[in-house]
DNA sequence: CCCTGTGAATAGTTTCACAGCA
DNA sequence: TGCTGTGAAACTATTCACAGGG
C-alpha cells in the first residue's frame, strides 16, 4: 500500500491544508448566494455565520489562499468568488462521466449543483442494455461496453461510481485503465488504485451511523428521565452512562481521508 | 456555536474520539464480510487492508474500545462485530424517516445499507400531494401535512432531508419541533438547529470540488519539472494575487489504498 | 475604531516503536 | 514467536489574541 515512498521536501509554497481545501467549496456557495443578492462585501464575521462556521478558522483559511480582504472592511464577494474558484478548479470545465444510472445515479445526474459549477455530466453510463438510450436528466444512457472510447473521447478525468458494490472495482479499474485519474465513489466498498489517482467516498449509511452513535450517547445522557416508550434502553453488560461530546454544529462534509 | 459544554472531562473513561467514531462503521463493515465468509480471526494487518486504513491506526482505534483482541492471534470477529455493532448503537432499532422523495430520496430508501445495520425507515415523506400514496422501496409516501404525528408515532429520532435546499430548514425546524435529535442533511444549505442536536450533511458537489482541486493540481504538475529549488521564504508571505498556479510538490493521494 | 491577517497556544490525530502477553 | 495494546513523538487542525492597516 502507500508505501511511504517520496518524503516531499515539505516544500510549501502553495500547501492547502486539505482541511481548508474541504470548506472551500462551503464558502463558495456562501459567497454565490452573496453574490446573487447583490451584496458587495461581507465581513468574515457575516460569511463564517453563512458558511457555518467561526470566523477565525474562515480568516485563517483564507490566509492561505492570500490576502484577499481588506482591513476595517472585509471581502469583495465578487473577487472572493473568483479567487475560490479559481483555486478550486472550477474556473476551468471538468467533463465527468456518471456510471451506474440507478436512482442514485439518476440524482446526480439531475443534480443542480454540478452544472452550476464547472462540471459537466459528459456521459452516463449502465451496464444494462433496457437502460441503454433511456434518457436521464436529459441525456441519454450508454451502454458500458463503450466506456473507455467515452472516457478518452470526451477527455474525461473525473468518474463518479454509482454502481452496486459487486462491480464498483471493476469499474474502477477500467476508469482509471482508461485515463480517470479522480474517482468518486458511492459505491459501499474499499476500491484500490494505482499510486496518483484521487478517490473520495461518500457513503451514506456511514454518516446515519455515525448519528447513531452520538444518538445513543444522548440517550443514556438523560439517564433518569423516563421518555416514551419509543426508546429501548439496550442493557447489555456494565455499561458507562456518561457520556460526553461536544455537539457541534459543524461536522465537515464526509471524511477527508 | 460552541456554546454547549465547557470541555469534556478529556480524561480516561469513555471518550472516543470522533475520528475514531468515523472509522467504525468502515470497520464493522469488513468485518459483516469476513463474517459471511465465516472468517473466524482477522489480524489488524488483514482488516486494515480490507477496511483501507492502516494497521497502527486500527489498533489505536479499537484499544478505545477496550481490549478485544488476543495478542499474537488477532481479533476475533464476531465478537467484534458485536462490540462495535453495540458502541455505534446498531444493536438497536433506529426508526428513521426520509423527507423529499425525489430520486436522491428513492435511492436512499431502496439503499441497502440501511436496513443490514439497525435502521428501519419508518415513513417516507413528501410535500407533493402527486406523491402521496406511491410506493417507493415497497413503502407508501406519506403527505407532509402529517409530518409531526408521524415522528411521534414511530418514536423517530433520526430524520433525512432530501428536498430541495429552499425548504430544508423549515423542514428541519419542524423535524426538530416533533422531536428529532439527528438529521442527516443533503440539502445543500447550511442548517440551524438548536443545542443538543446533530446534524450531518452529505454535499454531493463538494466532494466532486475536491476532487477537482487535486485534479487541478496533477495537471499543473508536469510543468514542475525543474527542481523545486531552496524553498522561498517559508512564511508564504509575499506572491501574493496574480500568478496562475505555482503548483509545487505532489498532493499524497487521498487514499492509500 | 473596525476588521483582517497571523504568530502562538492549544487541541486533536496519526504514526512510530516497542513492551508484554498468548 | 507473532501480534496486540499503548506511551511518546510527530504532525495537522483549531482557536486565541493581538498587531497593524484602512
Amino acid at each position: 500500500m502507500a508505501t511511504g515512498r517520496t518524503h516531499r521536501p515539505a516544500t510549501r509554497s502553495r500547501g492547502i491544508p486539505e482541511a481548508t481545501v474541504a470548506r472551500l467549496p462551503l464558502y463558495l456557495r456562501a459567497l454565490t448566494a452573496l453574490s446573487e443578492r447583490s451584496v458587495p462585501t461581507v465581513s468574515s464575521e457575516e460569511l463564517a455565520a453563512a458558511a457555518g462556521v467561526n470566523s477565525a478558522k474562515l480568516r485563517k483559511d483564507f490566509s492561505y489562499l492570500g490576502s484577499y480582504g481588506t482591513r476595517g472592511v472585509g471581502y469583495d464577494v465578487e473577487y472572493l468568488v473568483y479567487q475560490i474558484s479559481r483555486e478550486l478548479g472550477l474556473t476551468q470545465d471538468w467533463p465527468v462521466v456518471i456510471v451506474g444510472i440507478g436512482n442514485l445515479g439518476a440524482a446526480l445526474a439531475n443534480y443542480g449543483g454540478f452544472a452550476s459549477r464547472g462540471f459537466r455530466v459528459a456521459a452516463l453510463i449502465d451496464a444494462d442494455p433496457a437502460m441503454t438510450g433511456r434518457q436521464v436528466a436529459g441525456i441519454a444512457v450508454q451502454h458500458s461496453d463503450g466506456l473507455e472510447k467515452i472516457i478518452s473521447d470526451n477527455g474525461v478525468s473525473i468518474g463518479v461510481i454509482t454502481t452496486p458494490p459487486g462491480v464498483a472495482q471493476q469499474v474502477c479499474d477500467r476508469l482509471v485503465a482508461a485515463g480517470v485519474t479522480s474517482i468518486l465513489n458511492f459505491a459501499p466498498t474499499v476500491l484500490s488504485v494505482p499510486d496518483g489517482v484521487d478517490v473520495r467516498k461518500v457513503d451514506l449509511s456511514i454518516e446515519l451511523q455515525i448519528l447513531a452513535f452520538h444518538e445513543q450517547r444522548k440517550a443514556g445522557e438523560e439517564a433518569a428521565a423516563g421518555t416514551d416508550g419509543g426508546a429501548p434502553a439496550v442493557a447489555a453488560r456494565g455499561e458507562s452512562a456518561s457520556a460526553d461530546k461536544g455537539p457541534d454544529g459543524d461536522v465537515p462534509a464526509v471524511m477527508p481521508a
